[in-house]
DNA sequence: AATATTAGGTTTATAAAATAAACAAGTTTA
DNA sequence: TAAACTTGTTTATTTTATAAACCTAATATT
């Protein structure tokens, strides 16, 4: 029988995000915005859905004014991520 | 940017049959179903859309007196998984 | 100084998808 | 012959993903 999918990670926009968030310190709304190619509402749907799971976390401050909204992978988040990597690689040869 | 993913393949239980049709000449449908633990009404809809996305053929017979579906995979199928297959694994790093 | 526009998101509504439950048509067994 | 099983399909329900509308505050425009 194959391995189950984390149905969090099997999202194109969330495992974008996650994806995105591996290997680097935080990243901001708008780059994971330009970088997913995704919509602001689908963003933001989407970085809550990953925060309720407990795979990032999302700091909000304000920058020169403006909200500013950073997002940072959790310790479980990556955990999961190594997990989905290996339960997808068998369905791929 | 990140590349966009198939949507017919981006389906877990889509994926999984697509996965065991590659490598063999046919499978029948009982066979799909125990691999991929999958209940009958969801496999069952999930061969229409393949079969309609061009992905897999259908042959359906009877055998011992009782019906029997036999699905095979298409050439448009296997370079569908080929492009899917690198899709992804751009995500997975 | 009022009005329009932009920034940075969130919330709500709609469309699409996955899944489960119910049904069908015939076969075998008790 | 009635009950249970086989092999699926169809329909209904629940979840998801996406898009559209909205919000608050800041900045730019006339």
């Amino acid at each position: 029988m194959l391995e189950p999918l984390d149905p969090i990670l099997h999202s194109q926009l969330r495992l974008a995000i996650v994806s995105l968030l591996i290997g680097v310190e935080k990243a901001e709304f708008n780059y994971l915005l330009e970088k997913t190619g995704s919509t602001r509402g689908n963003l933001s749907v989407q970085i809550t859905k990953l925060r309720e799971a407990g795979y990032i976390d999302v700091v909000k401050s304000f920058r020169n004014n403006y909200p500013l909204t950073q997002c940072s992978i959790t310790r479980q988040g990556i955990e999961a991520f190594e997990k989905y990597v290996k339960a997808i690689t068998t369905y791929l040869k």
